[in-house]
DNA sequence: GTAGATGCAAAGTATTTGCGACAAG
DNA sequence: CTTGTCGCAAATACTTTGCATCTAC
């Protein structure tokens, strides 16, 4: 049973303001993975008076709290998406813009690998793919 | 028998000025990845009266030449390093911000392998794993 | 000689912050 | 009630750009 946004806020002790609770729904919903401003755009259809300071605020303070993830993809500002329990990793349609998300254990595996033989703990990673589309 | 960047800037039509001479210098010399300010201080050494402008324009000019390559890892400004044909990718230390960089030609075709699957081909990719040193 | 490069300062972006008013717990 | 949040506008950090001058080829 995974908590929703709200949920998670209370568990870690998060302030649930209005404004919170609406940037908690729009990411809840999204199927995307929306930057700042189309964050604002979204919100402010629900509360116009909404400050794009505000949204910049949450998006930091839910990164902070492990319930948003940014990610800085090449080439384009800060986007966000819900912090799920199963981790994932990108590939990007450099034509389109369109992001596809996947899962590879065994590159994971072979990460943590590389990570040892250096001497290192893994704590986090990053991995990218950027493509075109094969004609089909 | 690789090529100076200067060669290279000249194999690809790119004009030399002493600015770029310098930038180019620098590049070939450092054993690092420095960020913008970084080239500057250094380039500042040997021609005081260089532009922050001309950096700037320096280096996006050699990474669209495809001489210099710009990464930028999490928390911590743009960083360059310039661009040898064998390709490899970054270990980042977290705590001292130390890079170090590896190949892994297992985790290369596993993401070939993964864009193929989902109908892609791979124009590009960006690997970074952050770590903190293990205790020995 | 001429197209392109430079330095400077001003303008852009994306993001953060100080502050008085306001609201959640 | 009191601590923390909000909206606003000003500030910041990084990067780009207009323009007059200068330089590589």
């Amino acid at each position: 049973m995974s908590q929703t946004i709200e949920q998670k806020c209370i568990t870690k002790g998060v302030k649930l303001t209005d404004q919170r609770k609406i940037i908690a729904k729009i990411m809840s919903e999204a199927q995307d993975h929306p930057d700042v401003d189309e964050l604002y755009n979204r919100a402010s259809k629900i509360d116009p008076k909404i400050s794009i300071a505000t949204v910049y605020r949450t998006v930091k303070l839910f990164e902070e709290a492990g319930i948003l993830a940014k990610h800085d993809f090449k080439g384009s500002k800060a986007r966000y998406e819900e912090l799920i329990e199963d981790h994932h990793d990108h590939l990007i349609d450099i034509k389109t813009g369109e992001i596809i998300e996947f899962v590879d254990e065994d590159i994971e595996k072979l990460q943590k690998k590389v990570a040892d033989k250096y001497g290192y703990n893994l704590v986090d990673h990053r991995l990218e793919l950027y493509g075109v589309k094969k004609k089909s």
